[in-house]
DNA sequence: CAATGTAGTAATCGCATGATTACAAAGTCA
DNA sequence: TGACTTTGTAATCATGCGATTACTACATTG
């Protein structure tokens, strides 16, 4: 095919594969991370599936990060910085007419559907108290949510513990993914609209539908 | 030891291990395997752990479920059955004073902290919606759940929302082991004063603290 | 007692997966 | 240019785990 020698042996290699510094290759693996943790949850999600969704190979995976278990605490440390930050930007947000801050946030929190395997990825950790690294890890994650609610949005202990359920509630029918049966069960419509009474078009927009694995 | 050598040979095996109807054995292998999915989840728990904790071999295990995977079915089935049945007993028992249903069962729900694993294999199953065959299965489950509400219980949507919400931030926060920093952690200590208002000191006892595995 | 069914295990297999090693290619800078 | 660092891969290893096979012991029935 080619006429330069030179170049039919660059062709073998179907891209480049352009090299990039360590600081953003980890950027990239975690965001890779965040989507495989969240769909496959920490033991079922592979090195070697992160590594794919990254576009790099498996043992790079396991050296940018030491070990699986120190790839997966990154990946919710830098969830957590995230979710944390949506919510500091939409308390912070006056600019939106007199919606109440709490509504801001919560639609923040759904809004976090966009950022693949996020939501998924938090409540997986949360469900492993009892691992020795991660338990603790995740406990801190929770406690650092709850503190924003109290401190920083200045809600009542009562009032906080009704927006982490509803979070959880949110968390939960996303990792479920009862939008795949939406529409067509009426009992998990009709759920639906209870749980996503304002931002339901936003919501079946947003979360892909059908068999795609994530 | 033993004078008798008939004897010796059957006292090299530690336990007579009695036999057991094939029924029976199901119903013991589920309990194990509702305490040992619910700490480890379904990908982190083995068959051989479920086994163990059992009392019978690994491969028997298997060839009385089939596969893993349908283990796993019939023990969030099971587990579903148990709250389900839970939930009936907490809204038919009327002896209980003028105590709303509501509490009643909201109560129920906390009690099930005593099946070791229930809460948390439920809330495992609940995130794994995009599992080709476990999601479907979870999704129906906590369809059934919703349905409970609002056609036994008889609450509106955003009653049973509500319901539903604190259901999951209960689950949560089992699954974290969050009783762990209870006492240590004032943050934590609060939320979870915020979480079990009135059930806190049978929640404190129920839940065992700690290391231990489970 | 034979025959058949049932409860259960030991041994082992095949495969997936996290990790390690050894090496290559591309910058960087004196 | 040549030494050194950084980015990255191919090959491979060790291990854990679900499943299968082949077998034993006990129970039931005719």
């Amino acid at each position: 095919m080619s006429t330069q020698p030179a170049d039919a042996v660059i062709e073998d290699r179907p891209d480049p594969a352009k090299r990039l510094s360590s600081d953003e290759r980890r950027r990239q693996i975690l965001r890779a991370a965040l989507a495989v943790f969240g769909a496959r949850g920490y033991e079922g999600a592979t090195t070697d599936e992160v590594a794919r969704a990254a576009g790099v190979s498996q043992p790079y995976v396991v050296r940018l990060f030491g070990s699986k278990e120190n790839l997966f605490l990154a990946t919710i440390e830098d969830a957590l910085a995230r979710l944390l930050a949506a919510f500091r930007a939409a308390l912070a947000d006056e600019g939106t007419e007199g919606e109440p801050a709490g509504k801001r946030i919560g639609q923040a929190y759904v809004d976090l559907i966009e950022v693949r395997g996020l939501h998924q990825t938090l409540a997986n950790a949360y469900l492993m108290g009892s691992h020795p690294v991660i338990g603790p890890a995740a406990r801190r994650g929770f406690a650092a949510v709850w503190r924003f609610f109290r401190d920083e949005l200045k809600l009542e202990a009562d009032e906080a513990r009704a927006f982490m359920a509803e979070g959880m509630l949110i968390s939960t029918m996303i990792g479920l993914r009862l939008v795949d049966d939406y529409g067509s069960d009426p009992q998990i419509t009709e759920l639906f609209r209870a749980c996503f009474p304002t931002e339901l078009p936003h919501v079946l927009e947003v979360v892909p539908r059908g068999d795609e694995r994530w």
